[in-house]
DNA sequence: ATGAAAGCGCTAACAA
DNA sequence: TTGTTAGCGCTTTCAT
């Protein structure tokens, strides 16, 4: 180790950012032996790695992640591409990042959607910019439009339009390649909603339905119809509103329901928001919950626990849909087979704002 | 508009990720052009931006992240640094992303320590792989270390150490500058809380500690002494135990705490976590809450809602955490002053693990 | 064992 | 108005 000088006076730092020249420059050796030192290849003498990794500590050098994703064809790094961080996508990425921990793959939630005048496409934006170069796969939660043809594998949670898988292409041939699909079981948990109010003695049920463009609207409508089917209740279209998704339209619905002559006395909400919406209309009718009116909602956001009465609802399994997601993930980045469609369980939480119908 | 045959067969879809060149080849221009197009800029023939964007939505082309951070300055990305998706950092990311909407930034949220192997140290990791290149500034959560001189912005939520605005340089100056701070008032809401204890009749209050090496543990326990002092009752250190922050750890403390002569009658855990483990061990000794002890938590994780008895706490307003370090980041990439240091308030929330002490 | 050089996709000077 | 070219930081042949 006896080169000229490599003087104990503080490396000229560098102000920005440290790169692979400074440290090859400060280490006396080329930018190509610096890569190999850091990425652990060999060829490179064991004293000239020495040196290599003492500057690089000493400078604290980290590889831009932007520079070799560029280069190279692996990251290590998924891609959970959102709309905006709000609860329900939260939830999924507790249970994503669990699951990944200690898998060797970094996570980087990406929400595109900003700004307002991108809310629509953000989902093929997203992994535009990010696919093929940053990321190495990616989970899309939520989606609202079929997710495009990408140079990386996507898994896709709780999509909101149909799977490519039930498409047929143009020219009739079905398609080879459809996008993985995780999501909770709506029908099973409508089904559960309504059948938890049948039991309870009612049989003047109304539904506050979901967006009508949302796949998921339908097939908790569907769960509804069927749990009437089941108890030999006859389905009445006067009890079925559409609330949108949304508490504001849903009090609406919930108003035209409430001041009915022969009103329900149990409403399913096809989502916590639109039970929210019910219930305050409720309130403000003079309707006691759940003496006058029982309701049930769908999702179990954080809030379903925190309104009075708490709410009765329809829990979907958020963390563990997350981890599901990477597992499928996983598997199609290792060439192992995915299934096209894993539904996990949903299940009724029982809180304050159901009861038996009145006089019953 | 007469260039020899731009035929309207389907152009020759490349295989992966679209880039530039497939647009400048299929529109019969240059890279240079096309950039020019994408980009806004002016010197391009109306005739020939109007076929170049032709062709980039057919292609469905977008530019890549990761190609143009490596070569611009600024990306319009906020990087959100954290060690995991855990609910103090999703709560934040919800406060994060509602008050970046319509500000013009996308926001990417990025988990460099999930392996176990890197836990230390992801903060100075995530930031020099992401810094200067991908990101415009960072918010970064909850990190455990002084943040390293950075080449791009950065403000730190909740940081577990003192701001280097409070050290000194080796060489005595005092160092010009220090990363903008965003906290809730520790001090204040320990003392809120034991001060809810003692409004209630308790004169024997424990205190369950956090982990000795993070700075909020020492303000929290400062608020506990505080309030005890204006209270007039004299501080036992015999009632003072370390939970480090966790359940499983709490619980011998709160053993030992709940089996001495003199036992209290209240303890104020130095999180809800640790107030988790203090209900678990009364339970377990056959004490009722808070009937014969009293507890009150910090931080109103999620959990602290659903269990029961509910638990009284002290609430963080994370989200607001959150919109203020975007606000903060906004000013200091504009070049607009930014304060050394915020606190935001925290607040009691009375549940029902609190009661006047027995026989009160 | 080491380094020179090409190139990943893109932007920005500069030339034409 | 358009294209040529250099280069952002890095990895990877391919010479030396």
């Amino acid at each position: 180790m006896s080169r000229e000088a490599h003087p104990r006076i503080p490396l000229p730092t560098p102000v920005g950012r440290i790169t692979i020249n400074d440290v090859a420059r400060a280490a006396g050796v080329s930018v190509a032996t610096v890569s190999k030192v850091t990425n652990g290849r060999d060829g490179v003498a064991a004293a000239t790695a020495e040196r290599v990794m003492e500057v690089v500590t000493q400078l604290g050098y980290e590889t831009s992640l932007v520079a070799s994703s560029l280069r190279r064809s692996r990251t290590n790094v998924i891609g959970i591409l959102l709309a905006g961080f709000d609860p329900f996508a939260t939830e999924l990425l507790k249970g994503i990042s669990a699951e990944a921990v200690g898998k060797g793959f970094e996570l980087l939630a990406y929400s595109g959607a900003i700004s307002d005048d991108n809310t629509v496409g953000w989902e093929r934006r997203s992994l535009s910019r990010l696919g093929g170069t940053l990321i190495d796969g990616a989970i899309m939660i939520t989606p609202t439009i079929t997710i495009p043809v990408s140079s990386v594998p996507v898994i896709a949670v709780d999509p909101h339009t149909l799977s490519e898988a039930d498409l047929v292409a143009d020219d009739g041939a079905a398609r080879p390649v459809a996008t993985p699909t995780v999501e909770c079981d709506n029908v099973e948990g409508a089904r559960a909603a309504t059948k938890h109010l049948i039991d309870l003695g009612h049989t003047r049920i109304a539904h506050v339905r979901g967006r009508d463009d949302l796949e998921s609207a339908h097939l908790r409508e569907e769960g509804y119809r069927e749990a009437l089917r089941d108890a030999g209740i006859p389905f009445d279209p006067v009890l079925v509103r559409d609330g949108g998704y949304r508490a504001a339209w849903s009090t609406d619905a919930a108003h035209a329901l409430l001041t009915m002559p022969d009103r329900p006395t149990a409403i399913f909400a096809a989502n916590d928001l639109s039970a929210f919406g019910v219930m305050e209309v409720a309130h403000e009718l003079g309707l006691r919950i759940p003496l006058d009116l029982s309701v049930v909602g769908f999702d179990d956001i954080p809030e379903a626990a925190s309104v009075h009465p708490r709410l009765t609802t329809i829990a979907q399994p958020l963390q563990a849909m997350g981890a599901q997601a990477v597992d499928m993930l996983l598997a199609q980045l290792q060439g192992r087979p995915v299934p096209d469609h894993v539904q996990l369980a949903s299940h009724l939480i029982v809180r304050e704002t159901t009861a038996p119908p009145p006089g019953h």
